[in-house]
DNA sequence: CGCGGGTTTGATGATGCTCAAGCCCGGTGG
DNA sequence: CCACCGGGCTTGAGCATCATCAAACCCGCG
């Protein structure tokens, strides 16, 4: 057996610990440079999973037990009010980090949902794992709350915007903001999102009603 | 001179030092029980200062350089969108917290403004103080923590609400989540926060228009 | 081929906005 | 002390936006 060969067999007996820290790693990077050594720690604290479509991260009731990283794939968070309409809270693409905070936290029941929307290559955080790993790599401290602060002025934007806004200029902002969104997420899950119904998303996306 | 003399005179001196910290101490208490001479710590790194009616904590384009606590009065912070219509971000009663976190943590220009609906007393915290302070009395680390969570929280309640219920159901909520505000905050403010004119506020509190 | 989910299209109605006028009340100056 | 002013609240009429309900359509898939 050559060596080509037995590393493939290698690869596929534990695949994930091999390619699926890529992305994480680059992205933690952009914000607070580590060093190999620092990044290889950070490593060992991550659970890798996948997730097929429409597979369930969290469901509304249980305690969010993880933080996710997306490597690959695309996740969603969403409330069902008392009308059963689902809510969308957030879409989490490749590089973006998903979760309850609030369930996370505090292991309360959470009120959200998350599944998959695409087959999915996550790294999942653990509350334990996540405390250890800033005592090990503290600048990492940073990182962290970087991504809060950025989820926070990230819903206050949309919350102004839901309030200021009309249905159409919200959707021009979310194809701006995200652009690409529109390829990967249905209709109406974007009009979800939206806060509108599908109804007014399908209409609003067509020229032929365009305002003179 | 006898200590106890020399320390009402201190006092004297120095008059906010002594009534101005109750409800500050009170309030972090309730979540992190801290001993008499944490508080006692702790109150040195704030600055006690009064503000008056329609007077400005923060300007829009300036850096947030405070967090606030409210000891009595209260503040509220808003934008100002393109349209030049206001939006209430958040108001905050005595006990409450408010700053422009992004502006705070970044030292970035606000987008926000902060100013005072009442004659207030405030305590103020600056950033190097804040971390000071946190290394003196690490409990407060959960605080700030719990703090930023409930905001977190809120916030996101508060985007569903807007997303999926109608303006008097928005308006109910308010009034069941905050009840004594509509004693204590103008209408038209109110209707700002929600989202909503000040004609669809008066008109949905005037029980004639009640629906069948 | 037929089924089913997602999108489109249409008709109708409710909700909330805009503009405009009137009202109430507290404050100011004559 | 009163008249006047102005800000905030109310009321009204008309209109734009968006939701609702229903039907048709499109397309991938078993």
């Amino acid at each position: 057996m050559k060596i080509a060969e037995a590393l493939q067999l290698f690869l596929w007996l534990i695949p994930d610990a091999l390619y699926m820290f890529e992305l994480l790693l680059q992205k933690i990077n952009e914000k607070v440079p580590i060093t190999p050594e620092e990044s290889a720690v950070c490593k060992t604290f991550f659970i890798p999973k996948k997730l097929r479509k429409k597979q369930y991260l969290l469901q509304e009731g249980d305690v969010c037990k993880y933080v996710a990283f997306v490597e690959k794939g695309m996740l969603r968070s969403y409330t069902v009010d008392d009308k059963g309409t689902e809510h969308i809270m957030q879409f989490a693409f490749e590089g973006w980090w998903l979760s309850d905070q609030f369930s996370f936290l505090t292991a309360e029941p959470s009120v959200y949902n998350i599944d998959a929307l695409e087959d999915c290559e996550l790294l999942l955080l653990t509350k334990p794992a996540e405390e250890e790993m800033l005592v090990r790599v503290p600048k990492l401290e940073r990182y962290f709350r970087l991504l809060l602060q950025n989820s926070l002025i990230a819903i206050q934007r949309r919350l102004v915007s839901s309030l200021s806004h009309t249905a159409e200029e919200k959707y021009r902002q979310l194809l701006a903001s995200c652009p690409g969104i529109a390829q990967r997420v249905p209709q109406h899950m974007m009009a979800s999102y939206l806060g509108i119904t599908p109804e007014t998303l399908s209409r609003l996306r067509n020229p032929k009603n365009r305002k003179v």
